[in-house]
DNA sequence: GATGAATGAGCCTTCATTCAT
DNA sequence: CATGAATGAAGGCTCATTCAT
């Protein structure tokens, strides 16, 4: 065995060339319809749009939650590599956030949102959200430092916003949602997260195992 | 035929007493449905909570988009009322704008915004919407001319702000969402829209007749 | 409501007419296409032969399960019938014996042993199944006083043997296995239960209690 | 090549050593597996439980008949064996016969039988059904000859009941059907073969040839 | 008018079989 | 040769919708 092909191996889990490249394209293909119609979207469907047969979804992703966890995963780390980017490159703080911010629209952070309950519990779920968290917080903390960043707001609160805000509009929604409207939202709300503080919030801000907590009376 | 009768009858579209009950069942039970299920649930579940059979809702709403412009003129017209008692009772208008966002928590204007497209064109449903967008554009003026609210922002971009903020978690998901942290991010939003303005937001505000339009490359 | 209203309702269950009409048919569907492709034939294929909808098989009986349950129950009350038609017409009891194996062959006896694990546990199968045991048991008991039956098998084992030998061939088994053919084994195992016995069996014959029990090291 | 190695070879139909030991453990795992579920088993289940690739399991049997047929060949061969064994040490014939019923339960002749119109036609599992009955067939005949088996049964008769009382229960099946309890069925039966007669059986004893007849009415 | 029942269509999942490594 | 992966077809089950009572 050549080193390269032990390499590929290591790098794609084990997987075949052929099978590592549909893996991949059904989790890219998942992450478009789960946005655009929810997360209980025909997984036919996706299979489909990833140009595979259906049973070959079910081979590497045998219930429909395997698939979501591998979804929040890859826009987890998308997100925190965007990051993780602009804390090396020294941006400012406050306008690293920003940017995190307007990525969320293109990166699809929103579907992360809808379907963080559903993926919870997973290890490897849980360690990607656990990086992205941390250089959420590593960056807020910064912004607070330089005073741009009201004190009261957690680095929860700003993760549940970006989702909340981005997330697309699901089912056969037809209003106009396009991304000027949506960055107007994040920036309407960033502006919000300026200090001084205008209002004083209710309850603490959400850390992120509040995110992942059930909460009372649910089935 | 009594007066007060006759009166019931004007009231409900000329429906019996106990057919306006059951329809009013139903409608409030959508509403609470749709909102924890979205907008794809089971009609029989619906019915069933509502505790009809479920021939009885389809006489009702023949079709489920019938039952969805239902629902949101029933939320549309509560929020207006809200607004319209608001402006009445001459409370300050921004104050007035907060009590409105925080009463979306409660009113579930979440499963409006949710369902605004496929309500879309229904002329009922148009007159409530636009009721309910007159009211906060007045309100939005007057919170202008104090100088509490920036200049650039629309009556539609905290109408959709509200619809999005407010939405409940869909499906299964099991991460913490409650009164609070839904009244932090409409608080902090608030906040982004108080004079004056820290950014300069893209493109122009949403009208109403822009959340109605269907956008390109739908099916 | 009419007093034959009243009688109809109560020897249907409860059942509107049309509704108790199919199931009747699901239940004698079932029974053939079990005893001719065996426990797991599809539901689909027995909705087909019944004449109806897919869908009406699954409101009937929602799991497979509450179908094999019924299907035990139909057959074990038809053969307790005829052994209790025996009886009191006062046919010698061996005789009687004689007559509930041959007829095990056109009533499909051996389907239910195929299937009275499945339906063990349910207490309308367990009603049916206990009445059968305890005519045989009656039947066995006058036989062996009349000095026609062997002293040491029990009702458990004839009615076991019932089962085995008129078991259908499952599958698309193709070979012979004509009436002829059975009532040869029922005869021929008929003639080992007769007195005196020519061999001494081992062990002790199963109780009905014993037909249910689980086995050790079944997963 | 040495000599042991060229008589391998041709033991072995002319495979691999490798091979052949592939196709004995596929065989012994169809066996198994074919007499718990049926023989509609899953093949990707026999191959995981013969511990090789499912694509192995098609490259040595292409169609699922052709395992089949290998097991029925396998399973008639260790009978065929064991009677001849019987034969040459001069047993008592209906002793020898009484042992090869006992030895039924072991033997998984139960899916033999189970399997046999499947395996119909196939010129190899002929020779070994062949082989099977004339052994019997000379058992029966000595048996008879010494008075001690009844003139009116065949060897088919015999073969069927072995088939039928050994014949495992199917799927989930939960009912007692311990060696015991099939040794009593299986002994009771035996005794109804002794001579003399006590009843007149109907039609005639099947043939091994009838045993192959495709019964008129099957598709 | 209200109800429970019937139905067909669609999605989820499994499995036999073929293909590429 | 042996293997894991891919695939289409078929069965199980749910749900929107129509029908009969």
């Amino acid at each position: 065995m050549s080193p390269q092909h032990a390499a590929g191996v290591a790098a794609n889990g084990g997987l075949r060339a052929d099978a590592a490249r549909n893996r991949d394209r059904i989790v890219a293909a998942a992450r478009e319809v789960f946005a655009a119609e929810g997360q209980k979207a025909p997984l036919d469907e996706i299979a489909r749009s990833a140009g595979v047969g259906n049973a070959t979804l079910y081979r590497h992703f045998p219930t429909r939650r395997d698939l979501v966890v591998a979804v929040v995963r890859d826009v987890s780390e998308r997100a925190a590599d965007r990051a993780e980017d602009a804390l090396a490159a020294g941006v400012d703080p406050f306008e690293a956030l920003r940017g995190l911010f307007l990525a969320g629209v293109e990166e699809r952070v929103g579907v992360m949102c809808t379907m963080l309950g559903t993926a919870d519990g997973d290890p490897g779920r849980r360690a990607a959200g656990d990086r992205l968290t941390q250089v959420v917080e590593r960056l807020a903390s910064r912004a607070r430092a330089t005073g741009a960043l009201r004190a009261d707001v957690t680095a929860g609160d700003i993760l549940l916003a970006i989702g909340r805000l981005t997330r697309p509009l699901p089912d056969g929604s037809e209003c106009r949602l396009d991304g000027d409207l949506v960055r107007r939202q994040l920036l309407i709300f960033l502006d919000g997260l300026r200090a001084p503080a205008a209002t004083q919030l209710p309850g603490t801000g959400p850390s992120v195992a509040d995110l992942r907590r059930v909460p009372a009376g649910r089935s």
